[in-house]
RNA sequence: GGUUCCGUAGCUCAGUUGGAUAGAGCAACAGCCUUCUAAGCUGUGGGUCGAGCGUUCGAGCCGCUCCGGAAUCACCA
């Protein structure tokens, strides 16, 4: 549409004013609602070629166009803004199109699609999930999502960071004061468990440095001199030897944890395509870097650990190599990077990873343009902001860890409270009723954290989350289920949605302000994937939603006489339940039938 | 100290490449269920867009300088 004006602008001002004008100078926006009219046309910028007042140039190309344009009915000229009226006519024959097309995230695919990587979750194996990893899941599984859905063939990732010395502090504390309880005996869930030790071995831990410390010991001292952190130690280097029974604790727990993580990705609804463990390609790194070594692109400080110098690059030295040759995270990252690339051939890989790790990011991109790959080009830190609590940020030691079960179980348990109270699903059977909620419950989650705008740090207020009226999850989804249930009485009433047509109405203006944000759907999809905001999509559902509950409250669908108003709206709804369904699946959240 | 990000209503957040009188929700107050689901709709109050300067016909958005907050600058991951 915009395209079509813009044509004709220019026609315009060549006709009127005989001169070419630059696309970037016609400006056409939305009238603001206050005023009337559909489009705007900015003629500030035309103003060097009419050379006459902003008010005479838009009432001179605002005639042109309303007489050779027929989608043009009418025009008005305030200040420098002309504002076209477009014929209810060209709405109407707009909608049919709209309403014909079979998926509306189809018009969305670009015309080039890419191969594209997106690495989320990342968790540690010794600790269960927690409001940081839903975040995180939830946004690179909506990204995932998105860049699909616009036709790029995407491949999801998860990289496991398996191994370490914060794992072995786990496996030690079960192995001194575990009695050899597994899930099954203490029933618990297997990465419950297993973070269950990893406190235990902190507490204890702690213990012991203050126990030196008193004994006169500097505390940095301590801290390396406790047994247990000795013993910790002494694991790994048994872990990294292949020591038998170390490996075995270590593959027994793991998996425990692993049957735990699959359980709560369910819950939240992501999966992969892909899973690296950093076990497998912490040693992939290690040659590159070697490599890079013998090419003088990094040098070896005396003490034989190996660097690379980025400060050409305006950052600092960076260790890749340990004095004992060890391999540490950055390392690692740079064979995993390496191995995707020849294995995908990747034109993109998007790394989900907080902006806490903006600076590494930054340092593994110049690092592997420096080591001449030129793909690093398309590696992109998908940097998102921290969640904090209204009282500040979640601390483990004070216990204000969040975690993702019991949230998602909270929220589970709020919507079936809040249904039950409502008590509009008594016909349906305990095992219906769960699914319902289960549904609101995690679409209040998800859409609570997507609304945000990803770069920002967000608070999660536990109150406020559990509210589902206004901008929330479960008002899309109502309304979305107040439409399923205008069709389901149309259906009583011998109506086939699939099958009714109308012709020439006449649209209201509430109805065309409702084909105007349809028509918005795909270029906001389109925005959500090239600037990687989900929020761009929660938003516009949020919005879409509003302008029908408005529209549902001032008219009456089934209520219509005329069979033509009827089936208009009736198609109207139609449309508008699909779309908000589509921008909704788009970020992961599911739609009850009803509520 | 260097780098990156953020600062919009009491609170949580929107605000497309610079465009008209900066928008929602929550909270507060006042209304609307005999009619397709009231998890809804309508109205009222609430703002020097952190501050200042600059660019521009026009700045919440761009540039500079401050102020405030977050993250990071590890032989942790």
């Amino acid at each position: 549409m915009e395209i079509n004006l813009k044509e004709k602008i220019k026609e315009a001002v060549k006709i009127i004013y005989n001169s070419d004008v630059k696309d970037d100078l016609i400006q056409i926006q939305e009238t603001r609602k206050d005023f009337k009219g559909d489009f705007t046309l900015v003629v500030f910028p035309l103003l060097r070629f009419s050379k006459n007042t902003p008010e005479k140039t838009g009432e001179m190309i605002g005639q042109y166009l309303t007489k050779n344009f027929p989608a043009v009915s009418g025009f008005n000229v305030i200040k420098g803004f002309l504002n076209l009226e477009i014929s209810n006519a060209w709405w109407v024959e707009f909608f049919k199109k709209l309403a014909s097309e079979k998926s509306h995230i189809e018009a969305c695919k670009v015309s080039e699609p890419e191969t594209i990587l997106v690495e989320y979750s990342s968790p540690n194996t010794n600790k269960p999930l927690h409001l940081g990893h839903i975040r995180n899941n939830l946004l690179g599984y909506s990204l995932y999502r998105i860049l699909s859905g616009c036709g790029h063939r995407v491949i999801k990732t998860n990289i496991v960071n398996d191994r370490g010395i914060h794992i072995c502090k786990s496996m030690l504390a079960w192995q001194k004061f575990g009695n050899g309880e597994t899930p099954e005996s203490s029933g618990m869930k297997g990465d419950h468990l297993v973070g269950k030790y990893y406190v235990l071995f902190e507490k204890n831990y702690k213990i012991q440095i203050e126990k030196l410390v008193k004994e006169g010991m500097d505390e940095a001292e301590a801290k390396n001199a406790a047994l247990l952190m000795r013993e910790t130690r002494d694991m790994l280097l048994k872990w990294e030897s292949g020591d038998e029974e170390v490996f075995g604790l270590w593959k027994m727990m793991n998996s425990w944890v692993y049957a735990g993580f699959d359980e709560t990705y369910k819950k939240l609804g992501v999966d992969f395509d892909k899973i690296y463990y950093e076990s497998d390609t912490y040693k992939v790194g290690k040659d590159i870097v070697l490599t890079a070594l013998k090419d003088k692109i990094l040098y070896r400080n005396e003490d034989s650990s190996i660097w690379a110098d980025l400060t050409p690059d305006g950052l600092d030295q960076k260790l890749l190599l340990r004095s004992d040759g060890t391999a540490v995270y950055m390392t690692q990252d740079l064979g995993t990077a390496v191995n995707r690339q020849n294995e995908f051939k990747f034109d993109k890989n998007i790394y989900v990873v907080g902006n806490e790790q903006n600076y590494h990011f930054q340092v593994l991109k110049a690092l592997l343009k420096r080591m001449g790959y030129k793909w690093a080009d398309g590696l992109i830190h998908f940097s998102y902001g921290m969640v904090e609590l209204p009282e500040g940020r979640m601390k483990s030691r004070e216990g204000t860890i969040v975690d993702a079960d019991d949230l998602i179980k909270e929220m589970q348990t709020t919507a079936k409270e809040v249904s039950l109270e409502l008590g509009k699903l008594s016909d349906f059977s305990d095992e219906e009723q769960e699914d319902i909620f289960r549904k609101i419950g995690m679409g209040a989650l998800k859409y609570y954290i997507l609304k945000v705008d990803p770069k920002k740090n967000m608070t999660f207020n536990p109150a406020e989350s559990i509210d589902f009226n206004g901008n929330t999850g479960p008002f899309i989804q109502y309304t979305y289920t107040r439409i399923k249930s205008v069709f389901r009485k149309a259906e009583q009433m011998g109506i086939n949605i699939e099958h009714i047509l109308f012709s020439g109405v006449k649209a209201g203006t509430k109805e065309i302000e409702l084909i105007k944000l349809l028509r918005k759907f795909s270029e906001t999809v389109s925005a959500a994937a090239a600037g990687y905001s989900p929020a761009l999509i929660a938003n516009y559902c949020y919005e879409l939603s509003r302008e029908y509950n408005q529209f549902y409250h001032d008219f009456s669908i089934l209520g219509e006489d005329d069979e033509e108003i009827r089936n208009f709206r009736l198609i109207l709804s139609k449309v508008t339940s699909e779309i908000i369904h589509s921008g909704m699946w788009l970020l992961g959240i599911e739609m009850p039938e009803r509520m």
